[in-house]
RNA sequence: GCGGACAUGGCGGAACUGGUAGACGCGCCAGACUUAGGAUCUGGUUCGCAAGAGUGGGGGUUCAAGUCCUCUUGUCCGCACCA
């Protein structure tokens, strides 16, 4: 057994110095390679998922160095955010302080599993020198009309005094204390996020990314396309007083409409408050709905709720049909028009606030409606008949949905009109632990943005991480940080005092690490261009959706502003899969089964550690932590390391030529997909076959050194040195030659008709009638039974007869 | 409910654009060396005594299907009143 201990520190210290590690720009002959791991979140110590997420990172930068690439692989923190606040709010800990220590800890381990990182590129998003740029490109946002302030619906924690994000209040309950969450109305920062979608669409076309994660993508923008019907509205004479706007994707069913639902919050019902016989019942219902939660609002999905709006009708605009109007918290005020058209027959929404509110059902596509609706999927699949619809009864749906929707625009009732479930990026946070933003609120100039000059503007020391009673950050509280001159006029103001969210830092930072240091400017353009799209960009899946996008929208600006060179930020991204702990749950700090991977290096070593993790399942699959089954990983370390004993001659052995080759060109596209457990397995082949044979010459030795090297880089180095007096990372990795990865002598399966005979060892070098011949008479056929052959060539050969 | 992914031995998992299913490892069985072994080495290991049957199940395309098509069952994930 080898000294793992001894050995892999030894190299892990030469490695956190090494020049030849790091990424360097504009090399003159090597072609570059951008590498991306995820940024590390400060919280604690790595856990499993970075081992299983990094190593193959790691494999895959050390791999491309030998095979002569400008390896760019950096890592960072992701340190503005939660962990480092809640443990400044419990403990009193300065959150600077938490970051530093957490950093260089979370550093301290990378360097134990062995990681390849250029250490002289690291920074996290809560320097002042990083989030400089953070509010640069704010600057840049805002003074391209793609940041503004408005009044929003956000969650807001009652007890805790704060607006938290979605993910701070998943199941409706706070993530600090778990109180109930609920909605309240407050000025809310936003970016001009939706304008992107179809940009957005684009960016997930083009990238190279598991289809699951990229279908998660398209939901989360949510495309749909439909008509923009306008309806007039009149009062119960039938005096026009106003119009409106409706969205719909079944403009088929518009025959059917039976009344009208909008969303409590629309703005038309303030504009028609006179008309309306009951504004205060509308008044009282709009209060129920700002205070249901929305985990309220997602557990009675069922339960249909609304009130009539009295002495309002609308007007169907191809039947003349006068509808009742109601308004229903089921209808967002944020998604189409904030209104919809309703058809009881043909949605179940409607269907369920139909029966509730007692409203006529109209059926204008045949179907049997007596119990829920014929809804589209159904009708559209099926091509129903239409019924009830003027001109257009007795039609296909299909041809009907086409024909109702060229009627309804040549006549101006309406027009095409795509629509986005994503909204625009709500971009505050009343929190303490985030970038502030570089703007200024002056009583006669209104919202001033800073000059870039200041920049940064930096975050206020404190230590009350508390919001006021008002739910205002914590930084409102210090006087010397909010009372400011304005920079326009001069006069006294007062800057803004909530904070950026925690996506903020990360929607930019692999453009950072091309140029870590640079004062002028987010990264010098040459450099950019030089180091393009990250090649492979590799993680957790956990925020992927959004974290992603947010990463799309910030680029195609940047692009847009010709603050870099492209609108696509990584060319290829893959997710990790989860360790789960033995009872199959996720594996993390929280969790009481976890396994600490420091533990494993201690045991085992870093690369048994690095091997057993990544020959348990492949990258993107989850898998359950075992200690089973790691000897095998240390056995065949062991056997490695006995390979020292008997090499014996120089050049490539006939015994191992093909053998070799083959191993080579199966770890060279192994690591270039991650696939490490395949590599990994490639590797024990090889081995055993060498110890078959009792013997490896030294160029064997050395080739194969190089092929395991980016997956056990200490003992392969250590081998290195120790053999043949030189260091692995001056080396290349070997080629392999197509030609040399077949036998001369195979065994070629033999069929007739189609059903296996058996193997028949064969010369593959013989022309296809020699085999042929010699595959009948092993099959015992004669040439005038053959009806036709399929010959693939050193794969399979089959005989009909 | 909608969308996506997946389903292979006792277990983790292999199988390139359809071409010998079960690579590699664990476990298990037998043997060797041993006072002994939970150490090491060697051999075996999909099921079945066998003919044969086999990649969740039914149908199909093909000379050939784990792989393609169709229906179906189950698991996991994402979204969830989006009009």
């Amino acid at each position: 057994m080898y000294n793992f201990k001894e050995i892999e520190k030894k190299w892990q210290d030469k490695w956190s110095n090494d020049e030849r590690l790091r990424a360097v720009d504009f090399h003159p002959t090597k072609p570059k390679f951008y590498v991306l791991y995820e940024f590390y979140n400060i919280s604690g110590n790595l856990h499993m998922g970075h081992l299983k997420g990094t190593v193959p990172a790691d494999a895959l930068a050390r791999y491309k160095r030998l095979k002569g690439y400008n390896v760019l692989f950096p890592i960072g923190g992701d340190s503005f955010g939660l962990p480092a606040e809640n443990a400044a709010i419990k403990t009193g800990i300065d959150p600077h302080k938490f970051v530093e220590d957490g950093f260089k800890r979370v550093l301290e381990q990378s360097k134990q599993i062995g990681l390849s990182f250029d250490w002289t590129r690291t920074f996290c998003t809560s320097d002042e020198d990083y989030y400089k740029w953070t509010q640069w490109i704010f600057l840049q946002l805002f003074k391209n009309g793609k940041a503004y302030k408005e009044q929003g619906v956000v969650n807001f924690c009652p007890k805790c005094q704060t607006v938290l994000s979605n993910e701070d209040s998943q199941g409706g309950k706070c993530d600090r204390c778990g109180s109930d969450v609920i909605q309240v109305n407050r000025n809310v920062w936003f970016l001009k996020m939706k304008e992107y979608s179809e940009k957005l669409l684009g960016n997930v076309e083009r990238i190279n990314m598991a289809e699951h994660l990229k279908e998660a993508q398209r939901n989360w923008i949510g495309k749909s396309e439909g008509i923009q019907l306008k309806l007039d509205l009149v009062d119960e004479a039938g005096n026009k007083l106003d119009h409106m706007e409706i969205y719909t994707t079944c403009i088929e069913t518009v025959y059917g409409i039976t009344f009208v639902v909008l969303a409590p919050e629309n703005a038309k019902l303030d504009q028609l408050k006179q008309n309306i016989k009951n504004f205060d019942k509308i008044t009282e219902y709009r209060q129920k709905t700002a205070l249901r939660s929305e985990f309220d609002r997602m557990s009675q999905v069922k339960d249909k709720t609304g009130c009539k709006v009295e002495g309002i009708y609308a007007i169907n605009p191809l039947t003349g049909d006068k509808v009742p109007l109601y308004i229903a918290d089921f209808v967002l005020n944020s998604y189409g028009t904030g209104a919809v058209m309703a058809v009881p027959c043909h949605d179940q929404r409607d269907y369920e606030f139909a029966k509730e509110f007692n409203i006529p059902f109209v059926q204008v596509i045949d179907g049997d409606c007596s119990k829920c609706a014929v809804e589209k999927a159904e009708y559209l699949e099926k091509n129903q008949k239409m019924l009830n619809s003027a001109e257009f009864t007795g039609m296909n749906v299909l041809d009907a949905k086409k024909a109702i929707a060229k009627k309804v625009i040549e006549n101006g009732f309406g027009k095409t009109q795509v629509n986005y479930k994503m909204q625009d990026w709500s971009f505050n946070r009343q929190r303490y632990w985030g970038e502030p933003f570089p703007i200024v609120f002056c009583p006669k100039c209104g919202i001033v943005a800073l000059d870039e000059k200041d920049l940064p503007l930096a975050l206020p020391k404190t230590n009350d991480y508390l919001p006021n009673a008002n739910g205002d950050s914590p930084i409102s509280k210090i006087d010397s940080f909010v009372n400011c001159k304005c920079p326009k006029c001069g006069g006294s103001a007062r800057r803004e005092t909530d904070t950026m969210p925690n996506w903020a830092g990360s929607s930019w930072y692999w453009l950072r690490y091309v140029d870590p240091h640079n004062p002028n400017m987010l990264a010098d353009y040459e450099k950019l261009k030089y180091w393009g799209s990250v090649d492979v960009y590799t993680g957790g899946t956990e925020h992927i959706t959004r974290h992603v996008l947010y990463a799309f929208f910030w680029q195609n600006f940047l692009y847009e502003i010709g603050a870099v060179p492209t609108r696509d930020p990584f060319i290829r991204k893959m997710g990790s899969g989860l360790i789960l702990d033995d009872e199959g749950k996720k594996m993390s700090k929280s969790s009481k089964n976890g396994v600490s991977p420091l533990e494993v290096i201690d045991k085992y070593g870093s690369d048994v550690a690095r091997m057993h993790v990544h020959f348990l399942a492949g990258y993107e699959d989850n898998c359950q932590w075992t200690f089973k089954g790691i000897e095998g990983i240390v056995n065949f370390l062991d056997r490695v390391w006995k390979l020292q004993d008997i090499v014996k001659g120089d050049g490539i052995s006939k015994e191992h030529e093909v053998e070799l080759n083959v191993l080579i060109k199966k770890v060279s596209s192994d690591y270039e997909n991650l696939k490490l457990n395949t590599a990994i397995s490639a590797c024990m082949i090889f081995v055993k076959k060498i110890k078959e044979d009792g013997f490896i010459t030294r160029e064997e030795l050395r080739q194969f050194l190089l092929v395991l090297n980016p997956l056990a880089p200490h003992i392969t180095s250590e081998m290195y040195e120790r053999v043949f007096n030189a260091d692995l990372l001056d080396a290349t990795f070997p080629e392999y030659d197509e030609a040399k990865t077949v036998k001369k002598e195979i065994n070629l399966p033999v069929q007739l008709n189609g059903k296996m005979k058996g193997t028949i060892l064969i010369d593959s070098t013989l022309s296809q009638e020699q085999i042929e011949n010699a595959c009948r008479e092993f099959v015992g056929i004669t040439a005038e039974q053959v009806k036709k052959v399929i010959y693939v060539p050193n794969r399979i050969i089959n005989f009909i007869i």
